[in-house]
DNA sequence: CTACTACCTGAAGTAAACTCCAGGTCAAGT
DNA sequence: ACTTGACCTGGAGTTTACTTCAGGTAGTAG
């Protein structure tokens, strides 16, 4: 049922620090104390600590993560305004999508054409518009 | 066919002082400089520019920007071990990618259920409560 | 010539997200 | 009783990516 901090940590790799620092930001609610004043962390900070890690991993600011766990945890309370930021992150989620979809295009595409195998890797000179590489004089 | 700093700056939406931010840390190469020892920005520096924009926007950081530029000024030079930063480079962003689709996933399926005119919102208190929707032991 | 603006430099400051440190406490083991 | 190890606290230090600042120059306008 509950464990302590190092053992939250070893279970998500965090810190016990960061633990510590998310307390301190409000991202984790202040978990129980045994009477000696050491923290006693439940099922359900560990399950948030994992959406915290998801939602990190994938770009979030911890304010912004603030904000999804608020929402997360006030379901009715303040469905409108809530539904917005929830919409807001939506549309930012699907462009940092479309971006990164562009950007693996990308690096598939040089992949694919530079095996390291020919002489030339016509899409990289391609890429940079003209001769940036090789005839720079003075520079560095 | 040259642009001064602040023209490059507009045209960029990047701060002058980014820009020469960016030639410190080596990002863009020390452009020409008028008699008067101002800069004078070329098309390859706006086009490298766009390129570090678009990286950084998908989650890059200055320094491995800074070895995806390498990357594109050498291409056949380093091929091999080329290849391997940008095969690397590769999987991270496909990793990137499954987590962003999850997270949208789970915006999705928030917003569709809790649309803020019900009195509930079964999922978020799922997701809270205790039997979080997709956690797996190891996920790490 | 003076004013003004755009630009220059090196250095210090900022925000985010930790990370480390010093000094102190508590419960258990010997 | 003493030592050890995990934990506590408040605060300072670190990294990244800028931003701001103080003081100085180049070229143009009046």
């Amino acid at each position: 049922m509950s464990r302590t901090i190092s053992e939250v940590a070893a279970e998500t790799g965090l810190s016990a620090d960061t633990l510590r620092y998310y307390e301190k930001i409000r991202l984790l609610p202040a978990p129980g104390r045994t009477a000696g004043g050491k923290r006693l962390y439940r099922d359900q900070d560990v399950a948030r600590l994992r959406f915290i890690q998801r939602a990190k991993s994938v770009g979030f600011s911890l304010a912004e993560i603030g904000k999804l766990l608020r929402f997360r945890e006030n379901p009715v309370k303040s469905s409108r305004g809530v539904r917005e930021i929830a919409a807001t992150k939506h549309a930012q989620v699907k462009e940092q999508l479309a971006l990164l979809h562009s950007v693996e295009a990308e690096l598939d595409l040089l992949l694919q054409i530079c095996r390291g195998d020919s002489d030339t890797c016509p899409i990289l000179t391609t890429l940079d518009g003209d001769t940036t590489a090789a005839s720079k004089p003075g520079s560095r």
